[in-house]
DNA sequence: AATTAGTACGTTATAATATAACATAATCAC
DNA sequence: GTGATTATGTTATATTATAACGTACTAATT
C-alpha cells in the first residue's frame, strides 16, 4: 500500500515541497502571461505569490495587508484589479462560499475545477474529474442550458484533519 | 415532441402557475417546520414568501426593503436570522455566487441540490442529479474526503433566453 | 527622444453583505 | 403564573467589493 497520501493532491499532502509548488506556479504564470502578451507586473506577480504561501485561500483584504507589511500600501481598488487580472488568466480561483482566492493548480489547460474544501485546516484541494464536468453538463443539456462556468466547491474534513 | 418546456423544471417553464410554487412551498414548510417541532414565525414565513416571490434568488437587504414596505423595519441582523433558520431548515438555499437566496423545491427530502444560474433573466432551476452528486462523493472517497455539503453552481444561459 | 495611445496603478469615497453584543419580548414547559 | 427558552429588537461595526476619477507607467511609432 501507498498508504494515505498516495495519489493525493499536493495541497493534502502534508509533507510536501511546498517551495516548489510556488515556484513552479510562479514560473508557468510568467509564461503564460508572455505567451499571451498579457502583463504580470510587480504587483500582480506579488499578489499571486501570497495567494500561493498556502493551499488555504486568501481573502483581497488579507492580501491588503501583507502587501501593507511589506511596504507599499495599496487600496482594495489596486488588489482587486490584481485579483481580476490572475482570475481573467485563470492562474486563480475565487471559492465563492469562502470570498477568497486561490492558485490554480493547472492555469496552462482550460478547465473547470472543483475544489474540496477542508472545514477545520482550511486546506483547498483542486481536482479535474471529467465524471463531475461531464454529468453537470450532461444535465445542463436536458434542461438545453448553455454552460458557461460551473462553480463545484465541497466542504469537509480533509484526510489529515480526521481520525485514521 | 414535447416541446422545448417538456421536462424542464418549473422555473424555466414561463407559463408555470407560479402562485402554486409559492403556496405549495408554504404548506410544505408549514407542515415540516410543525413536524419538527421548528417554529414557523410570523417573520419566517414572510421571509420564505419573499424569497418565493420568484424562481430568481433574493439577497437579505432586498428582503430587508420588502418587509420594510410592508410595515415591520427590521433591522439586518432580524433577516439573517430568519434566513439561518430557513437555511437550518433547509427551506432554502443560499448561492454563494450570488449572495443570495432562493426557496428549496424539495425540503421534505434529504439532498444536495444542483443550481443552474440564467446570467440572462436571473433565474435559478434546481436539480437533483444523483449522476453529479454520485461523482462528486466518488472523486472524495478517492481522496479520503469526507463531505459535509455540495455546493454546485452551473452559471450560463437558460432556454427561455437563448435564441431558438 | 518626443508623441501618443493604451494600460496599470493611486486615491477618495461609498456600496453591499454580514455579524457581534446586548436588550426586550414572546412562547413553552411545568 | 413562574422560570427557562427562544425569538426578535437595537446599536454598532466588520467584511467584502466597486464606482469614479486622476496620475503614472509602458510600448509603439515617429
Amino acid at each position: 500500500m501507498a498508504g494515505k497520501e498516495g495519489n493525493l493532491p499536493a495541497a493534502m499532502r502534508l509533507g510536501h515541497d511546498h517551495a516548489r509548488c510556488i515556484e513552479e506556479a510562479m514560473t508557468l504564470a510568467a509564461e503564460l502571461c508572455a505567451r499571451r502578451g498579457a502583463r504580470l507586473t510587480e504587483l500582480r506577480r506579488a499578489v499571486l505569490e501570497f495567494v500561493w504561501q498556502s493551499h488555504a485561500p486568501l481573502g483581497a483584504y488579507a492580501i491588503l495587508d501583507m502587501l501593507s507589511a511589506e511596504g507599499r500600501k495599496p487600496m482594495p481598488p489596486t488588489v482587486y484589479r490584481a485579483l481580476d487580472f490572475l482570475l481573467q488568466q485563470k492562474l486563480i480561483h475565487r471559492i465563492a462560499s469562502l470570498n477568497a482566492y486561490i492558485g490554480c493548480i493547472d492555469p496552462g489547460r482550460p478547465h473547470s475545477g472543483q475544489h474540496l474544501i477542508c472545514r477545520l485546516c482550511g486546506t483547498v484541494a483542486e481536482v479535474d474529474e471529467e465524471a463531475i464536468s461531464g454529468a453537470i453538463a450532461a444535465s445542463a443539456r436536458d434542461l438545453q442550458f448553455s454552460v458557461e462556468h460551473q462553480t463545484v466547491e465541497v466542504t469537509g474534513i480533509c484526510v489529515n484533519c480526521v481520525p485514521d
